[in-house]
Formats: C-alpha cells, structure tokens, sequence
DNA sequence: ATAATAGTATTACCATGATAGTACATTTTC
DNA sequence: GAAAATGTACTATCATGGTAATACTATTAT
C-alpha cells in the first residue's frame, strides 16, 4: 500500500528531467554528456534512467528517427507545480507562507531575487484586485 | 557513489518526523495513533521508522524513563531549510523566484495567504534597508 | 560488403524506504 | 506473583532508484 505522491522522482531521474526540459528534446547521448560534465555516469545507466521517466509517464519516447528522442510528456510547469505541493504539503502542512518564510530565512537569496519575488507577488495582488473590481 | 542530498527522507519517515515536531517529544504510540487516523498502519512499522531517524539524526531516543520516548535531534527549521534548498536547487535551477512563482501560479494560495507572503516579504525588505542605511 | 562504431535491449545487483511478523521484555493489574 | 497488556528487538519481504555490464542491432566508414 505504497503511498506515491509523485515526489517519487529520485536525484538522478529529476536531474535527467530537467535536462530534456532544456532542450525540449534529447537523445541518451546528449544529457549523458552533459551529466558527465559534473560527475562520472555510464551511458546506459542514463538510458535506463530515460527508459524508467518514460515508463512512468514523465516523458515520451521517439523512436521515429534513426535513434530515440525523447520529449517531455507533460508540462514541466505542471510537473513542478505537483512537487512543489508537495513539499507545501509533507513539510510545511499546506501553508505556503511557511515555505516562503523558510525560503527568505535562508540565506540563499539574494537581494534582487527577493525584489523580484516582492515584484511578482505585488503583480498577482493588483491582478487580485482587478478581478475583484 | 549515491548522491544523498537529504531528501532522502520517504514519505513515511516525513510523516513521522513531523509529528514529532508538533508533539516535541513522542512515544511510538503518540506517533502511531496519529498516523491511524488517516491510514492502517502497524505499530512495528512505525517503530521501525522511527529507530531509523535516530540512526540517521534527526531524532533522539530517551530510553531513560520506562519507555522510549523520541525527541527532536535536529533543529525542524534547520531541517526544513534544508528541504527547500534541495527543491530549489534540483527542481528550479536555484532561483527562488521561479519557486515562488510556481506557488503563487498553483490553485494552492489563498488569497489571506498572498497576502500575508507579500507582508512578510515587506518586513524583509524594510530589515534590509535598515541595514543597508 | 564488411568492419568499426554507435545505439539499444535485457538483465542484474545493491541500497534503502515501506511494511510488518514474531519473539522477547517489561509493566501493570488482579 | 502470575497473567494480561504493552513495549521493544530482530528479522524479513517487497518496491524502486541508482548503477552498470553484456549482448544484440543498426549505422557509418572504408
């Protein structure tokens, strides 16, 4: 009775995601290259990884060409959205101003990030207000 | 040559975690009754779980009383700092902005909610400057 | 066309999280 | 103090993520 919310994604399957999202599409080849570039991975162990993401529905495989390509199969905005909640979720009970309050606490952002942040909440505010008129 | 950010706590052990940080100091039992009310589970399983956070320290066992009792070992806030860097950086390229962003994008923010993030960001700012005069 | 190279499929192993049973210990109650 | 209830230790099973070797297939160069 395993409980999967989705986070079910491990370090290297979301490295490899991200990836593909990057380029939009992408052999074995090319995200095994660009792994490699931060540490050493076998190729086929970045096959079966894309192997594993299509089976579980997170990308598409194109075996059109002469080689496979692989694409996205859902939208990453909404894949990020899922994690995201999840985490809102498993680690912060729901409340998002508890993440965000986390997030500014730590000393990972920097002074623009936290004005655009500022700037981007103040958007979706007036935005608010505009429906609400 | 497991790459083990921290997330490497399941759900399950989440679940555990944050029940005895809301308690701040747990039996087995404490922790099991609450997780009953929402799924079966056995009461070994939980233990399991929990002897496995205090090898991996996040919890403390106080075995000094007639039963165990277990108690943070780390700071939650720490802890959940921690979380939010390793979603930050896997999932978002480590820009916070785009992670508040897909927050503020999702169905998951009420309005009470934005709010009071853009309030909590204001003070932040309003520190700042603070500093920087 | 054949050899070399590149790409793919199959299979496997290990670590660990989720789950729990069983047996042993301790505490409580009559 | 013996029985019942409660708690703990040990052990085990299964799923899956991370890793990769090997063997097979297709493409490319000579």
């Amino acid at each position: 009775m395993r409980r999967r919310s989705l986070s079910r994604l491990g370090e290297t399957e979301m490295e490899v995601l991200q990836r593909v999202w990057s380029l939009g599409e992408a052999s074995v080849a090319d995200v095994h290259d660009h792994i490699l570039k931060t540490r050493p991975v076998a190729y086929t162990t970045v096959m079966t990884v894309m192997k594993k993401l299509a089976r579980k529905g997170f990308l598409h495989c194109d075996s059109s060409g002469s080689r496979y390509m692989y694409t996205p199969a859902r939208p990453p905005a909404q894949v990020r959205q899922e994690l995201v909640q999840d985490l809102l979720d498993r680690v912060f009970h729901g409340s998002a101003a508890a993440l965000v309050q986390t997030l500014v606490r730590g000393e990972s952002l920097s002074a623009e990030e936290s004005a655009e942040i500022r700037r981007l909440l103040a958007d979706m505010a007036a935005e608010e207000e505009e429906r609400d008129a």
